[in-house]
DNA sequence: AATGTATATATAGATGATAATATATTGTCA
DNA sequence: TGACAATATATTATCATCTATATATACATT
């Protein structure tokens, strides 16, 4: 946003600002707040959310990929198998108050 | 994501989705967090806007519309100036919690 | 080692977002 | 009405994201 000022606190509001973006961009996919809400009900790996959203495997890989390099979901090997889970209970709540708002503006 | 069912509850959902994924479009840039923290402070101008964060008009209305095409902002002419407010409470709530993820991880 | 299963990555064409510049609109006031 | 101030929109070049398809990797089992 701003070129970097010689004012430290400037440039780690933006720093901030900008991590808090790049968070942002992981929820800006149907599919992707679709898996958030999937998880939120406790770890899953890619078959299970196969077989859940009906998707190809690569489509569900690449969006947990985003997710993954965002920080958002931590993922871990068990054997064949790679579970996925929410790093911080903290993107539930994130993802309900906007589906609330969402919901309210139906009304 | 999914191609429409004739479950209506499943298109409903998906529709919800889209418009959450949308809302979260408006939150996936540094300079559009910024002037929601500031008008989170209270309403504010586009002049005002550019005072407190030094950047081209142009620059300013164009995320300023983003902002108002997503319905997170509300604006309202005054004379010559427009005035920006958000358009929901929950916003800041969003942005907060956005805000103390990236905190916490620096930690 | 060979095969099968689960998952990840590479690639490419299409679509969308960004930023800068130029220009248009809207309202005020003389 | 004409000139100015405040804000919005149009345009264009660049860069990122998305989806599908093809292929690669990692582990398990025989």
């Amino acid at each position: 946003m701003v070129k970097e000022s010689n004012n430290p606190s400037l440039s780690d509001e933006m720093a901030s600002l900008m991590a808090q973006a790049d968070l942002c961009q992981s929820l800006t996919h149907p599919f992707r707040l679709k898996v958030l809400r999937l998880l939120a009900e406790g770890r899953k790996n890619v078959r299970e959310l196969m077989e859940v959203t009906d998707k190809p495997q690569p489509f569900i890989s690449q969006h947990l990929r985003v997710l993954r390099e965002k920080q958002v979901v931590n993922d871990e090997r068990d054997g064949n198998e790679v579970f996925y889970s929410l790093a911080d209970p903290k993107i539930v709540k994130i993802c309900e108050l906007v589906a609330e708002l969402i919901y309210e503006r139906q009304q």
